[in-house]
DNA sequence: TTGGTGCAG
DNA sequence: TCTTCTGCACCAA
C-alpha cells in the first residue's frame, strides 16, 4: 500500500489570503490609492505593495530607495501601527466564523476554516455542483471516497465566502480549496489575486513535486533549509527518498516526521480555532538610542499604545517583557535579548496613577539587559504583555466562548459607528465611570454614551448571529452544530474525537442545554443591567 | 518559569 | 543585505 492510499480525504479545508493585505486596507482609507501604484512602509522598508506598484518590480521587504528607483511615482502609506489592519482582520475571521467554528488564524491576513460540517450538509441536500474556480493538475482521475463532490461543493463554498469578504469589507481574497491544511494554502497561491484553486488528492503528490524550493514548504524557513542542505537534501524528491531516519537527528522526531509527510502532501493537522493572543505586544525599531532618557522616552510611548490595546483586550496581564536588539558589529543576526516579570494585576484597576509603576518596573527590566553605566547602542526596543487573567465572572468556559465571540464583534461596531476614517480615540477609562453610564446614561453624545451603543450593537450581532435562523439561505453555525455531533467549544477537542459517540452526543446535548440558559440570562442582562454580572463586567473592562 | 531561536505573514 | 512588526511553538536550563 503507497502513502498516498493511506492518506484520509474526509475533511474540506478552505484556506482564505488576503491580497496585498495592508495596500487594501489602506485604498480601503483613501481611494485615491487605488488609482496610484502604492508601497506600505514602515522604517526604511516597503513591506507591501498594491498590484499596480507590483509592476513596477516592487517586491515584500524592499528598501524604500530601491523601491523609488524602479518606481519614481510610487506613494507610501505607513503602516508601522497595525492598528487598523488587526481591526479589519478580525472582522474577516467573523465573517469566516459563519461558515465553521474551525477557524483559524494566521497571521492577520490568512485563515483556515474547516467546512467539512457544512459541506456534509449540503451534500445531503444536493450533490448536482460544479467546480467554481482553477483546478489545479489533471482531475480526470478521480477518488472514490467521496472527497471529489466535497471538494467541488468546497469550491462553490469558497467562492460564497470570497464575495462575502467582498461584499461586505470591500476587500479581495484568494482561496485555496483541499482536503488538508497544507494543500489548501499551497494551492491557493496557484492563482493570484482574486481567485481560488481547488486541489484534488490525485493531484496532491503533483502539486508538491511542483514546489520550487523547500523553504515554500510550511515550516522549514532558512535555518531548517540549510540544515537540510548541509546533508545533500535540497528538493521535494530528496525529502521523500530520504525517508524519515534522516530527517530525525536534524530535526527531531516529530518535526521530521510532519516534514517528511508534508513532502507528500500529507497533514492530518487539525484547522485549530484560534483564540485570544497569549500576549500583546508592541516593538520600535530605531537607528541607535543610547542614552537612558531617550530609552525612557521610548519606552513611554509604546507603554501608552499598548496600555490602550490591553484595554481593548479587556482581559487583565500578569506578566510584562521587554526586548531589547542591541548594535552588533558582526551584524549577523537580529540578536533579541529580554527579561520578564510579573506586575501586579491591581496596578490595571487606575491606569494614569499606575502608569509610572509599571514605567519603574520595565526601566528596572532594562537595567538587567543593560549596564548603564557603560556606553550602548540598542536598534530595537519591545513591550509585550503575556499571560492574561481572565477578568472575574467570567471563569465559567462557556461565558468565556460567549465573550470571545462578542469581543470579534466589538471590533465592527467600534468602528461602524465612528466611521472607518475616524483616528483611533484614546479609549481606556475607569470601570466606575463605565458603570455608572449604562445605569443612568448622559443625555449628550460623549464617548462614553457611544460605548453603551456599541454594546447594544454587539447584542444585536450576538442574537443574529444565534437567534436569526429563519432564512434557510443565511447559514449559521449553530444551525450546523445542532444538527450534527460537534465537540462542544469548551471541550478539549482530541479527547473529545475519542470518546464514544453516544458521549459525544451527551456532551454535545449538555452544551446546547448550557448555552441555552447562558444567553437567557445574557439577554436579560443587557436589558436591565445588575451589579457584577457579565454584562457589567465588560462594560468594565471596555 | 525564563530566555532564546525559528518560523510565519 | 535578512530589513519591519508582530505572535506562536518549541527547546534548554
Amino acid at each position: 500500500m503507497s502513502v498516498f492510499e493511506l492518506d484520509d480525504h474526509s475533511r474540506t479545508i478552505i484556506h482564505i489570503d488576503l491580497d496585498c493585505f495592508y495596500a487594501q486596507v489602506e485604498m480601503n482609507k483613501n481611494p485615491n490609492f487605488r488609482s496610484v501604484p502604492l508601497g506600505i512602509q514602515q522604517k526604511n522598508i516597503v513591506v507591501t505593495s498594491n498590484y499596480k506598484a507590483r509592476e513596477f518590480g516592487i517586491k515584500k521587504c524592499m528598501l524604500i530607495a530601491e523601491a523609488k528607483k524602479l518606481c519614481p511615482n510610487l506613494v507610501l502609506a505607513n503602516g508601522e501601527d497595525l492598528h487598523d489592519y488587526r481591526q479589519t482582520s478580525y472582522k474577516v475571521t467573523n465573517l469566516l466564523q459563519k461558515y465553521s467554528h474551525l477557524v483559524e488564524r494566521l497571521g492577520l491576513d490568512e485563515n483556515f476554516v474547516d467546512v467539512t460540517a457544512l459541506i456534509n450538509e449540503k451534500l445531503k441536500k444536493s450533490s448536482d455542483v460544479e467546480v467554481v474556480g482553477n483546478i489545479s493538475g489533471d482531475s480526470s482521475e478521480k477518488c472514490d471516497c467521496g472527497c471529489t463532490e466535497r471538494l467541488t461543493m468546497g469550491t462553490v463554498i469558497a467562492q460564497e465566502i470570497r464575495d462575502l469578504i467582498k461584499n461586505d469589507l470591500n476587500l479581495t481574497t484568494c482561496a485555496g480549496i483541499a482536503h488538508n491544511k497544507l494543500l489548501a494554502k499551497i494551492v491557493g497561491s496557484r492563482h493570484k489575486p482574486d481567485q481560488q484553486t481547488v486541489v484534488f488528492p490525485n493531484s496532491a503528490l503533483e502539486l508538491m513535486l511542483s514546489l520550487d524550493c523547500l523553504t515554500n514548504i510550511p515550516g522549514i524557513g532558512r535555518t531548517t533549509f540549510e540544515q537540510l542542505e548541509s546533508v545533500g537534501i535540497k528538493t521535494i524528491e530528496d525529502l521523500q527518498n530520504g525517508g524519515v531516519k534522516k530527517l530525525e537527528p536534524l530535526l527531531g522526531a516529530d518535526k521530521a516526521r510532519i516534514i517528511h509527510n508534508f513532502s507528500y502532501g500529507i497533514d492530518k493537522s487539525q484547522v485549530k480555532p484560534t483564540g485570544k493572543p497569549q500576549s500583546i505586544g508592541l516593538e520600535d525599531s530605531c537607528k541607535s538610542i543610547s542614552v537612558e532618557k531617550e530609552v525612557r522616552n521610548k519606552l513611554e510611548q509604546l507603554l501608552n499604545r499598548l496600555l490602550l490595546l490591553v484595554a481593548e483586550d479587556g482581559r487583565i496581564p500578569k506578566t510584562i517583557k521587554l526586548t531589547v536588539r542591541k548594535f552588533n558589529k558582526e551584524n549577523k543576526v537580529s540578536h533579541r535579548e529580554t527579561r520578564q516579570s510579573n506586575i501586579n494585576p491591581s496596578l490595571f484597576s487606575n491606569q494614569s496613577a499606575n502608569k509610572t509603576k509599571i514605567m519603574t518596573t520595565i526601566m528596572h527590566l532594562f537595567n538587567r539587559i543593560i549596564d548603564v553605566k557603560k556606553p550602548y547602542h540598542i536598534t530595537l526596543l519591545g513591550l509585550s504583555f503575556t499571560k492574561f487573567q481572565e477578568p472575574p465572572n467570567l471563569k465559567n468556559s462557556v461565558a468565556s466562548f460567549l465573550r470571545r465571540d462578542l469581543e470579534v464583534q466589538s471590533v465592527i461596531s467600534i468602528e461602524s459607528q465612528n466611521g472607518v476614517d475616524e483616528p483611533e480615540s484614546p479609549v481606556p477609562s475607569t470601570s466606575s465611570v463605565e458603570l455608572k453610564d449604562v445605569e443612568s446614561p448622559s443625555p449628550s453624545p460623549s464617548p462614553k454614551k457611544l460605548k453603551l451603543s456599541n454594546l447594544v450593537t454587539k447584542k444585536r450581532c450576538f442574537e443574529d448571529y444565534y437567534e436569526d435562523c429563519e432564512s434557510p439561505s443565511k447559514l449559521k453555525v449553530a444551525d450546523l452544530c445542532l444538527e450534527s455531533v460537534s465537540c462542544p467549544p469548551d471541550a478539549d477537542q482530541d479527547v473529545f474525537k475519542e470518546l464514544p459517540l453516544e458521549m459525544q452526543k451527551e456532551l454535545w446535548e449538555d452544551y446546547k442545554r448550557r448555552r441555552s440558559a447562558e444567553m437567557n440570562l445574557c439577554s436579560s442582562q443587557v436589558k436591565k443591567p445588575k451589579p457584577n454580572t457579565l454584562l457589567n463586567y465588560f462594560i468594565r473592562n471596555n
